[in-house]
DNA sequence: TATGAATGAGATTTCATTCAT
DNA sequence: AATGAATGAAATCTCATTCAT
C-alpha cells in the first residue's frame, strides 16, 4: 500500500512538474514575446530561459505560434479576472467613476507585459487573436460594469446621458495604455518618464479628474 | 561641347534616379516595416515590391536597420512639419484647444503607418530612435504651441492653471494613437470599428469634449 | 482457488489483450507503411490511429524497423496461404493457365496494401526482406504450381516447351502489380482508371489471353 | 574594349555557372530521391554530394518538395524525348511492334533511376505529379506511335481490332517497369537476377513475343 | 502490461548580408 | 549606379526513442 501510495504520489508529482513545465514555459514566453515582439522572439531563447528544452516548446505548444497563442490566452484571462473583481455597487456613481479609472490604471502600470502583448498583437493586426476560441466575447465585462454606473448616475442625474459604457472605457484605456506602451518614445521625445512613481500618482490623478470632469458636465 | 553637355545630362539623370530608387525603397519600406514590424519586415519583401533590388537597400542605407533608421526619421519629419503648420493663435484659447485636438486627432488618423511606425519602436524601447540624431529635441514644436495657447487662457482666467502643456499633450496624444495603434483588438474584442467613419467623427468630437471640459473646469 | 482461477482468467484475457493490441499495431502499422512508405510513415501516427499509445510499438516490436518486419513478414505469410489454397490440378493446362492468371490477377486487385508494401521493399533496395528469416524461400510455391501446369501442357504438346514457370510467373506478376502499384501515375498520364470495375474486368481478361496466347503458340 | 568582352564573358560564365549549379543539383537529387525515396531523402545529402550547398537548393528550387517536382520534370521530360524520338513508319506493322517493345524495354533497363522516381510517386499516390503543369498531357505520344502501328496493322488484317493503344502500351509497361522496379524483392524470391545481360536479354525477346503472338492472334 | 512525460539528434527552412563584376 | 549569384549562421521544427513509474 505504501507502494501504491508512492507510486500514486509520483504519479502526481509527474503530473505536477508537467504543469510546472507548461507554467513556466508560457511565463518565459510572455516576457520574451512582449521585450521582442513576435517575430523578434526565439524559441531558442524562451527555452534557455527554462528548467526546460526547446523541444517542450513543441510538446506542449505545438509551435511558436501555439505558444503565442498560449500566451494571448493567458494574458487577456488576467485581465479578464481583474476586472471581474473589481466591484464598484457600493460607491456613488462619481466615486465609482474614479475608482474604475484609476484601478484600470494601476492594473496597466502593473502589468506592462499584458500590455506590450496587446500592442505586439495590433503590429499584427490582431490576426491571432481571433485563433483563440476562449476570447471570443471578453469585452463584456469591462463595459457592463462601466454600463451599470453609467445607469445608476444618468437615473440621478450626476452623470451625462449622451456618452456611452464603451465611449469611456475607450477614454481610460487609451490614456493607460498610451502610459506603458508608448514610455519608450514619450519619454525620449519629451523627457518625461511615464513611469516614474511621481509622473505616475499625477497621471493617475489626472486621468480621475478628466474622467470625472467630463461625465459630470452637463 | 555636345559630349559634355550629354554626360551631365545624364549625370542629373543618374541622380534623379538615385533620388527616386531611395525615394520609392524609403516609401515600401515604411510600409512593411508599419505593418510587420521591425523583426517581421524581410528585406527580401521590401526589395521586391520595388523597382529595383535588394542590393540597392545595402547600397544606400547599409543594411536592415539603416533603412529602418532613415524610415523613423522620415516619418518623424512629417509629424514636424505637420505640426508646425499648426497654427493657433488668431483662435481664442478654448477654440485653440478643441482646433489642436481635432487637428491632432485628423493627423493620427490619416497617418496610420507614422503610428505603428512608433509602436514598433516602443516595441522595441526605443532603442533605435536615440541613433537618430535629427530627432532630438523634436518634441518643442507641439509643447510649445500647446504651451503658449495654455498661457493665453490662464492670462484670461479661461483655462485651469493646474495643467501643463505636456499633460494635455499626453491626453491628445494617448487618445489619438489609440484609435490606429490599438484598432485591432479593440474592434474585435468590442466590435466597434474605431477606422469607420461615423466612430472616427463621434470619437473626434468626444476628444474635443473632453479636452475643452477639463481645462475649463475651476 | 476462486482466487487463483480469477487471476488465471485475468491472465488470459490479458494475453488476449495483449494479442489484440499487437494485430491491431499491426493492422494499422500495414496500412500507414503501404499508404506513405517506410520513411514516410510516422510512428507517432501510427500510435493515434490505435487504441494503444506509442510506447507499445517498442515494448511489441523493438522499434519502427521491427514492426517493419513484422508487417513484411504478415503481408506476405498472407499472400502465401493464398497462393497455396490455388488448386489448379483439376483444370486442362490450358484453363489452369488462365485460372492462375486472373486468380493472381484478383488477388492483387484485393490486396493493394500489400502491393504496395512490396513497392516500398523495393524502393529501399529490399534491405529489409533480408532480415526475415521466415521469409527465405517463399517464392517455390507459386513457381511450382505453375511448373505442374506447364509440364502436364508439355506432355500433351498444348504448351510450348521453351519457356519455364518463372518466365509465366514473371509475367502474370509485372501486369497485375502494374494494376495496383502504377494506378496513379498511369491514371494521371492516360487518364485510364485500371482500378475502375469495367477497366479491371478487361485487364483481367487481356491478362488470360495474353498468357494462353504466348504459351500455346508453336 | 577587352575590359568590356571580358566583363561580358565573365557575366556569361557566371550565368553558366547557375546553369550548372542547378543542373547539378537537380542530377544528384534524381539520385538521392531515387535511391531512398521523397521522405528518405535528405537536402544534406543532395548538398553534400554536390560543389554548393544546401542554401542553394533553397535559392533555385525553393525548397525540398520544389527540388522534387523538378526532378519529376527532368524524369519525365526524359523519357518523352526518348520516345518522340522513336520512329517505326518505315517497318512493317508487326516488326513496327516488335521494334517498340525491345526500345523500351532497353529505355527501362538504362534508366532505372527514373524508374523507381516513378514508384516513389506511386508510393505518394501521383500527389506532386498534378503540380507539375508541365505533365499535363505527356502521355499522349507513346499512346499515338502506337495508334499508329495498330492503325496500319488492322487495315492489311495482320493486327487484331479488339485491342487498343493503351492496351499494348499498358502492358509493355507493366512487364518493363517490373523488371527494374521489383528486381530487389524478385531476385530476392526467385533467385533471378532480373539486372544481369543474359536474363535482360531473355526478358527483352520474350516480350517481343509476347506482345507480337498476342497482337496477330486472331 | 502499460503509460505520459521527456528528449537528443538531426532535419528543413529562413534571413540578412556579401561577392564578383 | 547597379546587379544576379551565392552564402553562413541561425532559426524553426520533426522524429524515433527512452525514462520513470
Amino acid at each position: 500500500m505504501v507502494e501504491i501510495q508512492r507510486s500514486a504520489q509520483g504519479s502526481d508529482e509527474r503530473l505536477r512538474d508537467a504543469e510546472r513545465t507548461r507554467a513556466e514555459l508560457l511565463e518565459i514566453a510572455t516576457e520574451v514575446f512582449s521585450e521582442q515582439g513576435y517575430s523578434g522572439a526565439r524559441v531558442d531563447e524562451i527555452a534557455e530561459r527554462t528548467r526546460t528544452t526547446k523541444r517542450m516548446i513543441y510538446y506542449y505548444f505545438g509551435g511558436k505560434e501555439g505558444l503565442y497563442l498560449a500566451v494571448l490566452e493567458a494574458a487577456y484571462r488576467g485581465i479578464r479576472e481583474t476586472e471581474q473583481a473589481l466591484r464598484a455597487d457600493d460607491l456613488a456613481p462619481v466615486d465609482a467613476l474614479r475608482r474604475i479609472a484609476e484601478m484600470t490604471f494601476d492594473h496597466h502600470h502593473d502589468h506592462p507585459a499584458f500590455i506590450r502583448i496587446v500592442s505586439v498583437e495590433n503590429i499584427h493586426h490582431g490576426q491571432h487573436l481571433g485563433k483563440v476560441e476562449s476570447l471570443r466575447d471578453l469585452g463584456t465585462p469591462a463595459a457592463s460594469l462601466l454600463d451599470d454606473v453609467l445607469a445608476r448616475g444618468r437615473g440621478t442625474g450626476e452623470l451625462r446621458d449622451d456618452v456611452d459604457a464603451l465611449d469611456v472605457h475607450m477614454l481610460i484605456s487609451s490614456y493607460c495604455v498610451f502610459q506603458v506602451a508608448n514610455s519608450a518614445t514619450f519619454g525620449f521625445l519629451f523627457g518625461r518618464d511615464m513611469l516614474a512613481p511621481d509622473v505616475r500618482a499625477r497621471h493617475r490623478r489626472i486621468l480621475g479628474d478628466i474622467v470625472v470632469g467630463w461625465l459630470t458636465t452637463s
